[in-house]
Order: C-alpha cells, then sequence, then structure tokens
DNA sequence: CATGAATGAGCATTCATTCAT
DNA sequence: AATGAATGAATGCTCATTCAT
C-alpha cells in the first residue's frame, strides 16, 4: 500500500512532466526524453512508472480536463450571485493566453481524441460537466429571479459551452480575428440574451 | 508556361493524395511513405516536387480551407430565400460525419496553427470568409424582412461561425454528449433568436 | 569524326565544368549535379558524355596535371638566364593562394592515386616532368657557368620538386606557420646552395 | 570522474576503430557502419559516443598527429650522438610503407585542413613540433661540433619537414619514381650537406 | 542530345526500448 | 528504482541512375 501511494505519487510527477514538455514541445513532437529531462530522470525510469506511453498521455490528458474544471467550478462557486457566477464561468472557459498550460494541452489532446474511445470519454466527461456547471448556474439565477431564461437550461448551458470551445480553439490557434476581448463579448452578449437580462 | 502547368498539376494529384492519407493515419502519423503509396509513386517522387514537406502540409490545408468554404458559398448562394440560405450554412457548418475527409482534415490542421503563422492565416482567412457569409446572409434577411436582428450582423455572424467551429470539434472528437441533430438544433436555435424569428 | 571531335569539344567543357565545381565543393564533396549545374545541363547529360564517373575525373586530374606544368615551362622557356628560369620554375611550382583553381585541384587529387594506380600514374607523370624541368635548368646554368652544382643534376631536381610539393602541401592545408613567401624563402635557399652561388 | 574516465577510454576505442575503418575504407567512403563493425557495436553506438560525427574526425586527426610525432621525438630522444639522432628524425619522418596506418591517415587528414580550420591547426601544431624537434638536433649538433650549420638552424629544419612531406606524399601516392630508398637518400644528402659534413 | 520526372539503393539519424549494473 | 550504454527498427533524405518524351 505504501508502495503503491509512492509510485502513485511518482506517476503524478511524471505527469506534471509531461504537461510541462507537451507544452513546449508539442504532444505530436514530444519525446520521451522531454518529459525524462523535465521530470529530472533518465527515459528509462519513465518508462518503468508508465510501461505503456499511451497511458501517460491519458494521465496526462485526464489530469487537464480535471484541473481545468475545477479551477471553474471552485471560481463559480466563490461568486456570490447568479449573474457573478456566470461571468465567472466565461472567465474561466477561455484560455487565459499564451501561458496557459492547462488550456493549451487540453486544446492539444482534442486530436487524440479522434482515435481513442478513451480520449473520447475524457473529453465528453469534461463536456458533461461543464455543461452542468453552467446550468447549475442558470437554475440558480433562474430561482433568485435574477435570469429569465430564453430557452430550456440545458440547451443554454450546452451552447455556451459550445460557443466557448469554438472561441478558445480559435485563441489558441492564433486566430488574429478573435482576441480574447472578442471572445469575451460575444460569450456575455449571448449569455444576457439568454438570460433575459436587457443591457 | 505548359510545364508549369504540367508539375502544378502534379503538385495537386500530391494533395489529394496526402489528404487521403492523413485522413487515414491521422496528421502527426502521417509518412512519408503513405503519402508515396496513395499517389502511387515512390516517396522519393514526393520530395521531388516538395523538397519541403511542410509546403505539401499548408497546401493541403489551403486546399481543405478552401474547399469547405467553396463548398458553403456555394450551397448558400443556390438557396433561395435567406431562411433556406441560413439553413444550408447551418448545414453545411458542420462536418457531415466520420467520412467527411474535408471537414476531418481541416480540423487536423487546426493544431498546426498554434505554431505556424502561416497556417494561422489560413484559419484566419477561413474565419473571416465564414463570418463574411453569415453576415451576408443576415443582411439579405434583413432586407428582405424575413430576419429582425437582435443584435449587429458581426457579432451574431461571429457567434455563429464559433458556435459551429466548438460543435465541430466535438463531433470531430466523438464527444458521445453532442450529436449530429444536436449541434444542428443548438445552432439552428440560436440562429432563431437571434433573427427574431419565434417559433 | 565530326561527331568525335564535337563529342570530345563537349567532354572538355565538362571537365572545366568539373574543375570548378570540384573547386567549389570539395572532390569528395562533389555532386553531379553541381557538374552538372556549373556546365549549365541537366545531370542527365553529364552522364551521357561520362557514363562512368570516375573517367571525368580522371580527365580532370589529367588536365589540371598538363595545365599545372604547361605553365611552368612555358613560364620557365620564356626566362633567358639559368638563373632567371631557376626563379620562374619556383615561382610557379607553388601555388599562387586559395584562388589558384589549377593547383587546388591538382592537390585534391592527390589522394586518390592512394587507391587508383591511373591516377598515380598521372602524379608520377607530373613529378618525372617536373624533375625533368629543373633538371634541364640546372644543366643549362651549369653550361653557362651560371651554376656550380653542388650534387648529381637529378638529385637536385628531385629534392627542388620534393620540396615544393611538401611547401605547396602545408600552404594549401591552411598551415599558418608555412606562408607563401617562406616558402619561396625556403626553395630559393635551398636553389643557391645547391647551384654554388653565394649570397 | 569515473564515469568520465569510462566514457573516455570509450571514445578513444571509437578512434582506433575509426582509425582502422579509415584505413581500409579511405577517409572520404568510410560510413558510420565501418567504424562500428570496426568497433564491434551496432551504429547507433558510435552517435551515442559520437553526436557529432566530425568530432569524431578530428579525434582521430589529433590522435594520428600526436602518434606520429610521439614516435618520432622517443626515437630521436634514445639516440646517443646528434648524428644518430638526425638519422633517426629521417627515418621515422617518412612512412614505412603501405601498412604504415599512423602515416596513411595522415596523409588522409591534411585533405580536410583546407576547409576546416581546426583541422589546419592541428597540421600548423604538429609541422611547428617537427621543425622543433629538427631544431633541436641541429642545435645539439652544433653544440658538440658534430655540424656545422650551412644556415640559420630554423631554415634547415622546415626545408627538412617539408622536404618530408613532399617526399611523404609521393610515397603514400604510389609515385613509382619515387621509392622510401630514394626519400631517404634525398633527405639524408640535403641533411649532410646542411650539417657541413663531407661524404 | 537533352531533359524533367521518377526510382531505389544507401545512408545518417532518431528514438523507444532493453539490460546489466 | 534508476541509470548509462547499447540496440535495432523505422524514417527521412541524398543522389546516382534510368527512361520516356
Amino acid at each position: 500500500m505504501t508502495r503503491t501511494r509512492t509510485q502513485q505519487a511518482r506517476r503524478e510527477q511524471f505527469i506534471d512532466a509531461a504537461l510541462r514538455a507537451i507544452n513546449e514541445h508539442g504532444r505530436d513532437k514530444v519525446r520521451i526524453r522531454d518529459i525524462a529531462a523535465e521530470a529530472g530522470v533518465s527515459p528509462g525510469s519513465v518508462l518503468y512508472h508508465y510501461p505503456e506511453l499511451a497511458e501517460l498521455m491519458f494521465d496526462v490528458h485526464r489530469t487537464v480536463a480535471d484541473r481545468f474544471y475545477r479551477h471553474r467550478a471552485d471560481t463559480v462557486e466563490a461568486a456570490r450571485s447568479a449573474e457573478h457566477k456566470l461571468a465567472a464561468a466565461i472567465q474561466t472557459g477561455l484560455p487565459s493566453g499564451r501561458d496557459d498550460e492547462v488550456a493549451c494541452v487540453l486544446y492539444e489532446m482534442h486530436e487524440l481524441a479522434d482515435r481513442s474511445s478513451a480520449h473520447a470519454a475524457l473529453m465528453t466527461g469534461l463536456y458533461d460537466r461543464e455543461v452542468a456547471l453552467y446550468g447549475s448556474v442558470l437554475e440558480v439565477g433562474r430561482a433568485t429571479g435574477e435570469f429569465t431564461l430564453s430557452r430550456p437550461v440545458r440547451e443554454i448551458a450546452e451552447t455556451l459551452v459550445a460557443l466557448e470551445d469554438g472561441l478558445g480553439l480559435h485563441l489558441m490557434s492564433n486566430n488574429t480575428s478573435v482576441e480574447r476581448s472578442t471572445a469575451e463579448h460575444l460569450l456575455t452578449e449571448y449569455a444576457w440574451q439568454a438570460t433575459g437580462r436587457v443591457r
């Protein structure tokens, strides 16, 4: 048991190392050596703990998905009013910038879902949680009377998540026609409209 | 001139071959041999026409972006009313399925924009054209009285493009919580709302 | 016959082209394409006239050896006195510098003699002619009373040739301890001594 | 430290292997596989210790230059009289034959000096040491009264080195007009003359 | 004769993986 | 548990060579 704990801790170090290495070299270019170097160990050591490299990739994906959601959920929860919660969700749903390691890697992982159902499941899981998060915010707003929803909760929530993912994709891809402020604006406008608030 | 024509035609054959090879093996896994095999030639032949493989990648990206947009623009143009045009834009904006080679490769190319400004420029160009396409449809609808726009044209158009990109991303990633019908529904609902039509 | 003449002329163009290409890229790095480019034709054209590349190399070697000797012999012959002839031989026996294409290529060819008796024969032939050239100059000087030879003609001549080859080797190899002026000085000093002249 | 020692020892094994491989296949034809085969390892192993192959070439050059000089210096030192020292220098300055691996490779390396200042520096260094070696022998002979120098020490020493290099070049190049005995004779004759000894 | 296109053998090189220590 | 050393499979790439036009 103790050994398992130790091993697990070691694996988490490798996950973090891989995360940084992916961020630096790109998911499809990263080598075991890069990960090992980032962890300060030899390549063989990585293989010892992760005989299957795909498993490490999966754990990285899982980790960034969890962290990304956790950060959003915590921030939203900390907001007092539904309006503030909604704003918090929007703020944390877009990548903060090029140095947003978690968001960057998360977007790099999308492509894996194409050919791996395990990764697809991670994406689905994240999507569902994000929809649920927005959904609960909307419910709260409706309950407090802050929001007058123009459409069913789930529909609005799904639209918000898809919209922020699309905007995030463009932000990560250096689309010069989409800046962070534009993205925030579009999301916010849709949110106002969907929650029946007039400017 | 004739010679150049021939060379250009040959290059386009390689672009198509690469497109198919990328579709089969994945952008980051595709080997020169795969492209050559798809084109029915030897690996050296590919290098002969594309000494810089990155240039071939770029041409593939450019090609799928152009085809994707061209198909949308043609379909939209063929529709008679603004309402039909909008529906056509939505239909053609989402990947038709796993066998949608153009859309699949287009999404696979996104990641390249991360580290290459040339690819980022392609994405920006496609985005701008798509926004303009939606914009013109909205303008037409407003002119004919079919649409009563709730927000500025550009804002609605950008939201539509980002939304369909986000939904497309999930469709391509096998997110089981987002199906093609769901995606269409979300887009359509937003479009109805933004164009002032009541169900 | 006419065809042979034409072919021979064409071959000589390739020899010159190869000479320049070798000078630029180095004998062991030069590619057929470099030679073709220098000749302003396609690689296939070179192969057409020189199906065996080794033969072209040999012709280049032969050509530079002949030119090198011819230049020396002509210069020596043009000198009036034995003393001037000897000085002329020394002057033309050392590479004039980095831009001395003939000398550079000649030195690059030495290594081929290691494994090819044909190339070794060329070197031997050049050596013999150079020894003969120095020999005749010494004979003339002795006949006119200008020189009082300290050793047999052949010995002095051979020593002069070997000495200039050794010095030339260092000059070509960028030995910073051997400069052209040093080389001339050493050769001249030995020549004075061997011909019984006092400074 | 121990580790570095091991690595250095391993590198020296590769230097020796490369020396033999160069000797067998020629400097410009030698492949990594030849060196690996000579060392009894896989090609990758060579790259592991010498990621830059040029560095291995340089080390081989350095090694043969050092060994060549060391052998001469030791042999000269072992000789008792100046006369014997001079004879020893002459004997060891000429390649003993086709099987003289050190001399063969040393001559093969000359060409590298053409385009690499690092290699040129090695040649310069060897030349300087050889000149110094001859110089010290001459000084000793003058001190003991054995030699009566006809020219300055440095001039004679430089002439001897250049002369033996030129003769060595012809010996290595299979010049059939220059045999080992001829070469020895020419060197010896010049040496006698320069040191004021009469036959 | 000449060339552009294409080929394939041969090469260095990368890199995950193995293993003795 | 970890590592340095070593391996070998896989791949890109070079380049002489072939060939139809």
